[in-house]
DNA sequence: CGGACAGTTGATCCCGTTCAAGAAACGTGG
DNA sequence: CCACGTTTCTTGAACGGGATCAACTGTCCG
């Protein structure tokens, strides 16, 4: 089976939990036409105030978002990981508000907007699953705001590596404690509001005091327990239950 | 006609212009069964981790949402004025992540969650239309993200009062340069992740300078290019072609 | 081997915080 | 209508987290 048809049974199992789906929906869903790319890192797959072309589902790689103020300061507002969609609201409002941007080389099956639009009319469970994945983006939005609005650096980043711990291992792609993290330290500085400089320092403080271990890109989380405490994380924010996969469909 | 069938009929021309409603499903949006209450300032809609009872629809007065670090300072997320559905999500998701509460005296038509479901399922294009409203909501979190992750204190607070003057004259409830913002300094800090003091201080310069004119709480706007300008206010984030009524409608 | 980029580190600066206290506005009850 | 407690707004002084600037190191890769 390849990345495609393996990544198109993860999203029809995790879809049906939050709807029940027939047959017929199931169905169409794995009929959509699409089109499977290989997009390299920094391309765009969506620029700011473009008219949206359609959906994207990553199949492998790292996608973000990201918005430039007016004095060319970036702020990366969510990290997309294979199994998710980007760009859904690309379908249903006229002009994008955003950069959508690959972080790493990515596959994506490309969804023309006419064919998500007919699927989710024909389709009404289907329509209220892809809502269900809004709604929970717009969720880990929220959580962000409080991350960047409210937390001091060193919170923020141990929130943030603890959320990527927990998405990446409900999507099946790396155990909770250990994972490689894509980014440069001047995209964790867009992600959190600060300097690269000041990342760089965060980092190894972290390190220092044993709650994270670094080995190149590659973060291990020896200390949990306390990391999730300097983060105030909390994942309900995740709603795994309905954003993750059972762990029998992980594994 | 009462505030009820003003805001209701207000809400069926904005979903018409989403998606093409037949009389049928105008006609269930306007039987949504639904009960309305005055909620006093300060009351909860719904708090973090409950599991949320339903929809609500303001009628008048405006409401907002937040969250609380784990050492208690808090983060607002969003405003709501009338016309605006808050907790939507909270009929599709089974925990609420975040609080929604009171600004000022509100008037909310409060609707089953049950009834939401049902709707959207017989009438598919009305869930698509409240869909977008979710959408719309994301791209509005996504900008308070820009907000108090890049912005300088004086730049986000111009931007917060651009964005209010616009919503509010989009929804009829203001002209686009004066308007009444019913919130204390300190709700504003929580909004911008700064403290009171600071507020002050950046409202006072602001004013000082001639970008803005306060009366108690009543803002006016002389210079409108400029105080966009400063904040760098670009309103495609806030879809109003398909977020707000047209000048008509909101006349 | 060399050029580019990512990571590291030190010194200095500044925007916004913290603490504190006074002034104004507001609601409430007599 | 005034007295008075409470909340909100305002202002000053000192402090600090993170920014800025600059230089150096390591690493990857053609």
């Amino acid at each position: 089976m390849n990345t495609l048809h393996f990544v198109l049974n993860q999203m029809v199992r995790k879809f049906e939990r939050r709807a029940h789906l027939s047959e017929q929906d199931k169905q169409a869903l794995l009929d959509l036409p699409h089109q499977t790319r290989w997009i390299e890192a920094g391309r765009y797959l969506g620029r700011e105030g473009d008219s949206p072309v359609g959906a994207s589902l990553i199949l492998s790689g790292l996608a973000i978002r990201h918005k430039v103020t007016i004095d060319g300061v970036r702020q990366i507002l969510s990290v997309h990981i294979p199994g998710d969609f980007v760009d859904l609201e690309s379908s249903l409002l006229k002009l994008a508000d955003h950069n959508v941007q690959a972080l790493t080389r990515c596959e994506l099956a490309i969804i023309p907007r006419d064919a998500i639009i007919q699927l989710v009319d024909e389709h009404p469970r289907v329509g209220r699953a892809m809502w269900i994945d809004t709604l929970i983006d717009g969720s880990v939005f929220r959580e962000w705001i409080v991350n960047v609005g409210r937390r001091s650096a060193r919170s923020a980043m141990a929130h943030l590596l603890c959320e990527f711990a927990r998405r990446l291992e409900a999507a099946g792609l790396a155990e909770e404690y250990a994972y490689e993290l894509p980014m440069s330290q001047e995209q964790l500085a867009d992600a959190l509001g600060i300097t690269p400089v000041h990342v760089n320092r965060t980092l190894r403080e972290l390190d220092r005091e044993g709650l994270i271990n670094r080995e190149k890109r590659l973060i291990q989380i020896p200390d949990w327990e306390n990391l999730r405490r300097i983060g105030g994380f909390n994942e309900l924010y995740l709603h795994l239950d309905q954003a993750g996969l059972t762990p029998a469909e992980a594994a």
